[in-house]
DNA sequence: GCGATGCTTCGATGGGCATCGAAGCGTCCG
DNA sequence: CGGACGCTTCGATGCCCATCGAAGCATCGC
């Protein structure tokens, strides 16, 4: 009937609530069986089964198959950044589920965006890593400043083996509880699992929330500075 | 039941093919009467009427009162990047209406993109006006450079006056034809504005598509430079 | 092997909602 | 002031699809 993208099978896929709730419970970046899909979406596990089989065929979802489990994931980055941007639309429309914003200000202070971190303390990171010079722009989109590489390498992220992936190494990611950018992409992503790693932070179970432990985010925050090198001394 | 933005209430109004259908037509920036919007969508007027509302109340839209007319807009830039997203992710999903449409081709050359000008032309635009460093990231997004600023000025666009607006002047929007980056923003606004005004492109009616005059591309992607006095003396 | 577990398929049920025509209400034109 | 036009509201119809339990099919543990 009309051309372009068919923006309204995409909407009916994510406008079903139980589907909605599974997509934002993958949001958190780690894979769930089907039968936890069915417990976070509150319905019985033949209509999360149904649902599921509608986002893998949609390939908004992947699943992969390991015993009598069948783990499902975010089939990649971009399907995540959309679910974001819808959630961050919802937020300033008004649309939202507890009043006065998440009721959990953990969530705005920290939480993974599928594969990377969000809320209060990436906007901050993103910010110092600009201010610093270790991210720039360019005409496609971000880039890591040569000062930036030597930083990341030195951290103990193989810049080199991320730059061969298809996938951008960094990317800006509209925030929807800050409304402002936080990082994205192949070094998004590194440095998450990093934090992860160094014992910063470790994802609460069942929800995006990322918990800091004591020092974690001021240890985060010293990536942005390339002349501090106490980071690599410290050791989950 | 869950915390966080109501994601599924989004999906379920962008989710019915008739409302999509009024989006899409409406993301070409111009407001239209209900009665426009029920063509475009297929429907009754009936039908569209109750689908507008629906928008409305959920601030996706907003309606203007002329005399016995009604003109419905989307409802802010926000609104029309997270549609504009989704469309991304549907192409990329492999979601298309059409394999590859007639009027494709001129909707990936150029088309506006609710207020701004998008596709081929607009990403060439983005990378020029960053390599000639007229706009520059900074860390809450990308900004207009002191060079850049004198070059807009001299080109006719009343910088002054779109920085007084809480409209965040540059962005950077996600192309869902080409994948690159494209300026949106209050500039991009001003600058779509000015290639109209010009005559370099029109709206071909009810339609996103730009289409450009003879020279008129040439004389868009001339504002990049920075050196270049020869804009000034073209008069649409 | 045999039962238990995890997941999917099947069939039936029900509810929500898109759709339409007709009627009602306001606005413009002559 | 009367008729036409634009739009919305109303009421009725019908369809799509989410949902569930039960059954079928794999896989694991013993």
């Amino acid at each position: 009937m009309k051309d372009g993208p068919d923006i309204a099978r995409l909407g009916a896929l994510i406008g079903d609530p139980a589907r909605a709730n599974i997509l934002a419970a993958l949001m958190a970046g780690r894979a769930l069986t089907a039968g936890e899909c069915a417990t976070e979406a509150g319905v019985a596990a033949s209509t999360a089964s149904t649902h599921l089989a509608q986002l893998v065929e949609a390939r908004l979802l992947v699943v992969e198959v390991q015993g009598r489990h069948r783990y499902y994931r975010i089939a990649g980055p971009d399907v995540a950044a959309a679910v974001e941007a819808l959630m961050g639309l919802a937020v300033r429309v008004g649309l939202s589920r507890t009043r006065p914003g998440p009721r959990d200000p953990a969530l705005r202070k920290a939480r993974f965006c599928y594969d990377h971190l969000a809320g209060e303390v990436a906007t901050a990171l993103y910010a110092r890593l600009f201010d610093n010079g270790l991210i720039a722009a360019a005409a496609d989109g971000l880039a890591l400043t040569p000062k930036g590489r030597s930083r990341f390498i030195a951290v103990g992220i193989d810049v080199a083996s991320l730059e061969t992936r298809p996938r951008p190494l960094c990317r800006a990611c509209l925030d929807w509880s800050e409304r402002k950018d936080h990082l994205a992409g192949a070094l998004g992503a590194a440095i998450a699992q990093l934090a992860v790693a160094r014992g910063w932070c470790r994802r609460l179970k069942s929800s995006r929330v990322a918990s800091f432990a004591a020092g974690g985010e001021t240890s985060l925050l010293r990536i942005a500075n390339a002349s501090d090198s106490s980071v690599e001394g410290m050791t989950g």
